[in-house]
DNA sequence: TGCAGTTAATGGATCGAGTACAACAAATAG
DNA sequence: CTATTTGTTGTACTCGATCCATTAACTGCA
């Protein structure tokens, strides 16, 4: 099914463009660390670094870039949890851990609003059933704010102690022990574990 | 109370450099307005447009900043959608109302999320209680959405056809009857109309 | 009238993210 | 050895955003 690799071998990868962007972050922090930077670090050029990265920001987020868009082609929850887990954030939850001393709080915070945004509207359109649009749209924010809730929590008590799939599925359970219905319309969801 | 005016009058005001940029938004689209556009047509030199607005996205945003710099210092919800009603975001509700005209659909799902967040965590604190901090990042999560949602319908059947405030009260009504508690800790807070 | 103090506007310089693109390099298939 | 594909590199450019020294406009007081 893989076919072999043509034309010119790629000079780098996201990991070691991310790995070199974290080293430098933690060392002069994100504003003061910029693209040339990273890529001087990494052997490449500067113009290389955005054949990888849509942007700076993007380093520390490309991991959980890649669950969101696997995300929007599943239909269940709960195999995208253990996915993840599979896959853990690694930067990103380097980022969480020392967001001060990486200088990272508000790209961060930014970060984090977009992407929970991006998740709730996705289990929106999941849920979304007979009912009143409004509460799927108050449901998917709910559902969406359990699982980010979830993996800041693991990223800070140190990645790794606790799996991250446990985890987010007892976020999830709080979510719904909240009253908030999570029975789909015509998708499959299941927000439980 | 109120002193005099001292030192050399402002030369332009955030309303005429909003509606400005609004303007050009709706004639070039958002992308191709630059911050020297707005400032030409509303005769000021470029600096002077920072010392009115963090940055281009700005213009569109300030009339919900106000409002959700004074929810921070206020504890109850109620009135802060009676005084948001009282001074309606114009520009918001006219980018959201002609997103594809003005292309700024990418700027306002960013901004909106950005703003979102910022009300949720304002709410979670308020909640925040003797139960489950999950819980209270969940729920505040939640009315956070069902607020940002009535401001949107609000917007999209034309702002003024309707009371902003009372679809708020709607959308909170929505959420409170979900199940999700929202009976405040130490504060007072009150989500309910 | 003139001077001091205050507040804001202005112009210029600078930095860095992000885009565009043409030229070049390294691999494969035949 | 050549055509094709894919990726890298250097360059130039636009624009948002910041910094800062200078200048302008206004108030209050002598």
């Amino acid at each position: 099914m893989t076919s072999v690799a043509r034309g010119r071998p790629q000079a780098s990868s996201c990991d070691t463009l991310a790995e070199a962007a974290c080293e430098l972050f933690l060392e002069q922090g994100y504003d003061a660390t910029t693209v040339a930077d990273i890529t001087r670090r990494a052997g490449v050029s500067r113009s290389t670094f955005f054949n990888y990265f849509d942007g700076k920001a993007a380093t520390i987020w490309f991991a959980l870039d890649c669950f969101l868009a696997e995300a929007s082609t599943t239909h269940r929850l709960a195999p995208m949890a253990a996915h993840l887990a599979e896959n853990p954030p690694h930067t990103l939850a380097l980022a969480i851990a020392n967001a001060e001393a990486m200088g990272v709080t508000f790209e961060l915070a930014t970060g984090r609003a977009q992407r929970q945004a991006e998740l709730a509207t996705l289990i929106t359109e999941r849920i979304h059933t007979t009912g009143d649009p409004l509460l799927a749209e108050i449901t998917g924010a709910a559902y969406a704010a359990a699982i980010f809730a979830g993996i800041w929590r693991w990223a800070e008590r140190g990645a790794g102690s606790h799996r991250l799939d446990t985890i987010i599925a007892e976020a999830l359970a709080v979510a719904r022990r909240s009253g908030l219905a999570d029975r789909p319309g015509r998708g499959d969801l299941r927000v439980a574990v």
